[in-house]
RNA sequence: GCGAAUGUAGCUCAGUUGGUUAGAGCGCCUGACUGUGACUCAGGAGGUCGCCGGUUCGAUCCCGGUCAUUCGCCCCA
């Protein structure tokens, strides 16, 4: 088939998937206003800078997934692949240092130059929570907090599991990351060639290598937890302590890493083994250096992203839709006056299925097509009679009523 | 970026060990029922068998390439 086709890694979000992904949306959103944050939104692209010095020019994203173009001007532009670092840059450039903490909600399509899967696309969308200008546990334990009744309130809780981990202070870090580089390149013989590209750029992820011969080698690693000084260490403990306190579950996973130097604290996932290979279903951590590296005034900040495809793949609790009611014409005298009708109806706030043709039997078809409720056949007879036949298409019953008591029977319907 | 599998109607899939008109279910359209849907019955439309090339008298089927999807790796939401 010669049919133009979307471009790979793209695709159409028929209605059926937009509901989907709306009630994915609309639930976040509701949840995160309960713990006032607020609606932003930034712009889909920046300049490539903003993402390139916030996620690493080593990071896989920045080095071979950005969708970056040259704008007419010369300037280096990139449609976003992820919001936290657009985010921080708008808290810089308006200047809301002055509100911290800043506490927002996000949500839109990312773009990521990446091999499509399920559960993996070059562009998705994202939802997305930030917190800045917070340095407290209790920001790390309400940002997990909320991100929990969302997936409890989406039904996808049930799917998952928080996995959660401490990178320390930049200090902890930086002494564990040279203990780490130290130990594996005593053993670089043994270390696939995944890893040792790891040990260049990211040591830290070998902990996380699948590689049967990297996990033997990462059972005998320093463990991180040698390495945290006792601010690291406590500020780790109280996020657990909050959490439990809040009847929150979680899984401590010491392989669980970020790259990047901006990382600190907390970090963690809530993952499913439901879709392959694809396990994060929101993840997020403590970023606070990342203002800092965007040349802000140093600013804490911790938030997270949840893949929207992945929750809507998940989601199982959808609000069933609005059903409408279908005003059926009978023969074309009754045309007009129907029309009249259904503009009334819609004016006062009722969604009304109103054909642009057919007999009455296609207009029923139509009706019962679109899931409708109940239907209103105006003909000559009725309308003599200033009434309407009102059929209820659940029950198969059927009576004539005035026409001025129509929304009044339609209310009755609930 | 690497490895593997798949690709037949709008959807889900049969099928052809290479041979005239390629099938089913669902959906769609029409009619039985010109003032009544969901049920039933009868008809109908819709496919250059992903695309390009090769082998062959002949390819949807075999071979190669390509594109897309899926799975694993990498990475991530």
């Amino acid at each position: 088939m010669s049919l133009p086709q979307p471009v790979r890694g793209t695709h159409d979000l028929l209605p059926e998937d937009f509901r989907r992904h709306a009630h994915v949306i609309e639930t976040a959103r509701t949840i995160a206003a309960r713990f006032g944050y607020d609606e932003t939104s930034t712009p889909i692209f920046e300049f490539t800078e903003v993402f390139a010095r916030t996620m690493g020019e080593t990071s896989d994203v920045v080095s071979k997934e950005m969708y970056s173009f040259e704008s007419r001007n010369g300037e280096s532009i990139t449609l976003r692949p992820e919001y936290t670092a657009g985010i921080c840059r708008s808290f810089i450039s308006n200047g809301l240092q002055q509100n911290v903490p800043v506490k927002v909600f996000a949500n839109g399509p990312m773009f990521r130059y990446e091999r499509p899967q399920k559960g993996r696309q070059r562009q998705f969308h994202q939802i997305d929570l930030e917190c800045i200008g917070a340095a407290e546990a209790k920001a790390d334990i309400e940002v997990i907090s909320v991100a929990a009744m969302i997936l409890k309130s989406l039904g996808v809780m049930e799917h998952c599991r928080l996995q959660i981990n401490t990178l320390g202070d930049s200090e902890s870090r930086t002494s564990y990351r040279t203990a780490l580089v130290e130990y594996f390149s005593d053993h670089k013989d043994n270390l696939s060639q995944d890893s040792l590209n790891r040990l260049d750029r990211n040591p830290l992820r070998i902990l996380d290598s699948k590689d049967k011969g990297d996990q033997a080698l990462v059972a005998e690693a320093p463990l991180f937890s040698e390495y945290l000084n006792s601010y690291s260490a406590e500020f780790f403990d109280e996020v657990l302590k909050g959490l439990d306190l809040l009847g929150i579950e979680y899984d401590l996973n010491r392989r669980l890493v970020r790259g990047l130097d901006y990382y600190t604290h907390t970090a963690f996932e809530f993952v499913t083994t439901a879709l392959g290979a694809q396990g994060a279903l929101i993840a997020g951590g403590r970023y606070d250096g990342l203002i800092e590296a965007l040349g802000g005034k140093p600013t804490p900040g911790i938030g997270w992203a949840g893949g929207i495809e992945r929750l809507a793949m998940l989601a199982s609790n959808l609000p069933d839709g609005k059903r409408p009611i279908a005003i059926v014409p009978v023969g074309d005298v009754a045309e007009s006056e129907a029309s009249k009708l259904a503009y009334e109806l819609r004016q006062a706030g009722f969604s009304i299925e109103m054909a642009f043709k057919g007999n009455v039997g296609k207009r029923m078809k139509r009706a019962n097509k679109v899931n409708s409720r109940a239907a209103i056949l105006i003909g000559e007879d009725e309308l003599e009679r200033n009434c309407c036949t009102f059929r209820d298409l659940d029950e198969g019953t059927q009576t004539e009523i005035p026409l001025k008591s129509v929304k009044q029977a339609l209310d009755a319907l609930g």
